[in-house]
DNA sequence: CTATATAGGTTATAACATTACAATAGTCTA
DNA sequence: TAGACTATTGTAATGTTATAACCTATATAG
């Protein structure tokens, strides 16, 4: 699978940051690459999200680049969001999947895409809080 | 804890709703009833949201009633979506909260709200499907 | 080479949410 | 009960996020 320019534009941005980004935040960033309208940025972002290259942050209306895209087809998404720091991980946990499968099955929801989003305080800014 | 007549009257109408419904359309239908600026309504909401009465729904932007609000205090707030008939489910898991719980004390985070949302097929719609 | 699918360009507009400032109503306590 | 405090409400303006509609260009398979 090859990107067009624009997709490796906008993927490549994303990379390059730890935080998220708004669809309105990429234009800004890429005006100097030929993106002149929003469109041109949500079109890219949902290609890249359908390749699993890219994950929106529901919560936040805002992007960010897969930290796992080896892991082809993984339907549970999963993010910690630290709300002192504005740090975001993405995690993958297999039991928590496996769990999440079975409850599934039991109520028989063919499941197709799941997000996860934990919000809190992350080990640093405990750490943090504990010495102010 | 007594709610203001503004209050209730959103959380009435949401909880005669199966679907979830945006701060707009909840303006459209209470205007008969003084809500005149989408502020009013956002106002409202957050409120009700604090209590745990309502429940954001990231991935739509709208808002539903909570379906078990005498669970105080419930930080992992989960819904199924069906994307064929829009219905939205809450529901609770033992097995998936501790697993979670247990994943946020090993990588040292501190959890304060957490939103699942399952996109996919319900069971009727699924059966709905083979018949067509 | 031409049909089809995918990607890109542009304008306008829809949909969702917040800032700022002022006023009012309820609650507590001295 | 007056004064202080807190939560709620009113209103206008504005900011932010996302899509509709229509058209053009490029790539690729038969």
């Amino acid at each position: 699978m090859k990107l067009t320019s624009k997709q490796d534009s906008v993927l490549s941005l994303l990379l390059q940051e730890k935080k998220t980004l708004s669809a309105y935040t990429i234009l800004e960033r890429l005006r100097h690459q030929g993106f002149r309208a929003p469109l041109q940025v949500y079109r890219v972002l949902d290609k890249l999200i359908e390749l699993g290259l890219v994950h929106r942050l529901e919560s936040m209306n805002s992007f960010i680049a897969c930290s796992y895209p080896q892991f082809e087809n993984h339907t549970l998404i999963a993010f910690t969001i630290c709300k002192h720091c504005e740090n975001i991980t993405e995690f993958h946990n297999k039991i928590l999947n496996e769990e999440l499968n079975k409850y599934m099955q039991t109520i028989h929801f063919q499941e197709e895409g799941t997000k996860l989003e934990i919000r809190g305080t992350c080990a640093l800014c405990q750490k943090r809080q504990v010495i102010s």
